[in-house]
RNA sequence: GGGGAGAUACUCAAGCGGCCAACGAGGGCAGACUGUAAAUCUGCUGACUACGUCUUCGCAGGUUCGAAUCCUGCUCUCCCCA
């Protein structure tokens, strides 16, 4: 993998720049779009690549590990193959679901065991097979197995925890190394800074992490609940420390706003549920504010979703009619609300490119978040 | 013509003397959702001059301290037989 900085913004910590795998580029600042299970959830192939067209999307390893297993992905060719995805695929490691399905599991120093939430089976997920099962899946990018800690978390909880996720990024670094590819090119290990809301924490997993000298780092346990004024914190302390010659990945943020803020505080990569999930529940995002097009209001408004038409669905579908759909139940009406979003989302980054590649980025970003920041 | 069953809020449907403004489901109206156990979850859904009051259970009377629930008559619907 190689990162390439453009430029960084004269007036923020924004940069734009230039991730190369063997699946590709990659533009920064990017969001990727959430397939857990080796799909977008409502999104056609074709409406991916032709329409919402991100040069990376996300898979997850616990998930694929559990359905279609392993093995399936190995019989494939991997996740690409057995998906048809050729751009680039990123895997979390199952440390957010550490967290989410935090009633089901037992952590100790060894790994996580997990009571699987489809047949009651254990499972469990060790640095070294958690490296194993991401060779299998096959990502150009795979993370570390880590602690997604919840929000709050006491003190003395969070130091712990980002302790162990420390130890177990050193394992995971060292058994990646006597595991090899399983396919014909490169995977890249993402490390992942903990340490809750603290400053001190943060700062500590962040040194950590950037002496690992891996080739891009992330940023995890934020987005979990806390107000958006402490993850703004947390990453400004964090980017202060990542070196800059990386591509710094915001795990799991967030909203339009929250994806603006944490990029002029210097992060380079996105992913969130939020738009295919909020989307399929009836929630639109558009450049000047959410929508829910659920709401009666909307029943006679045969105006395009965003006025600005920045996917092709704005122009071919009415708010009315998309309501409609809703309210018939129609799985279209899902559907068009998560390409909506993805476009959207995607549209948002590339404007943000292009202002932080013309150097009037703050501007344009206070723009954005004041028009983002209300409810139509 | 004869026999039988039934009419409950927007719909379906419980309730069969006081705990009933009335179970439940659907529908409707809102809200939530941030490295996806989520096409999911939560709230409200008779009217108001609303921590209280008022009018509802086909219609009209009656019994009772008290009725959606019991009695009488009427209207309508459905089923079976001719």
């Amino acid at each position: 993998m190689d990162f390439e900085l453009l430029t960084t913004d004269p007036g923020s910590r924004a940069r734009a720049g230039k991730i190369t795998t063997d699946h590709g580029v990659i533009e920064t600042p990017i969001f990727m779009p959430v397939g857990t299970v080796a799909s977008v959830k409502g999104v056609h192939q074709s409406e991916l690549k032709e329409d919402i067209n991100p040069d990376i999307i996300l898979g997850n390893t616990y998930h694929l590990y559990l359905r279609p297993q392993t093995n399936i992905l190995k019989k494939a060719g991997g996740l690409h193959k057995f998906m048809n995805w050729d751009r680039n695929i990123l895997t979390d490691s199952g440390g957010y679901q550490v967290y989410s399905l935090s009633a089901r599991r037992k952590i100790k120093e060894e790994g996580v065991k997990f009571k699987s939430h489809i047949d009651g089976s254990y499972h469990t997920f060790t640095p070294e097979n958690v490296m194993e099962i991401q060779r299998a899946i096959g990502a150009d990018i795979i993370m570390a197995f880590d602690e997604c800690t919840p929000y709050p978390c006491d003190y003395n909880y969070a130091k712990r925890s980002m302790h162990m996720t420390h130890r177990w990024l050193d394992r995971c670094i060292k058994h990646l190394e006597k595991t090899p590819a399983i396919y014909d090119y490169q995977q890249t290990l993402f490390p992942i800074v903990q340490g809750s809301t603290y400053k001190d924490l943060r700062k500590q997993s962040a040194e950590y992490i950037a002496n690992a000298g891996a080739e891009g780092n992330a940023i995890g346990g934020l987005s979990v609940g806390e107000p958006a004024e402490e993850m703004y914190a947390m990453t400004d302390v964090v980017t202060e420390i990542l070196p800059e010659d990386k591509p710094r990945y915001l795990m799991g943020v967030g909203t339009p706003i929250n994806i603006l803020e944490n990029i002029s505080l210097g992060i380079d990569m996105f992913d969130c549920v939020m738009p295919t999930r909020n989307g399929r529940n009836g929630m639109l995002f558009t450049s000047h504010g959410t929508i829910n097009i659920k709401n009666k209001k909307w029943e006679d408004d045969f105006s395009p979703i965003d006025p600005e038409g920045v996917s092709f669905v704005d122009s071919q579908y009415s708010k009315a009619y998309v309501r409609h759909l809703f309210s018939v139940n129609e799985m279209l009406g899902r559907q068009i609300a998560s390409i909506h979003n993805l476009s959207f989302y995607l549209w948002l980054v590339r404007e943000a490119r292009k202002h932080i590649l013309a150097g009037d980025f703050p501007a344009w970003k206070d723009k954005m978040v004041r028009q983002m920041d209300k409810r139509l």
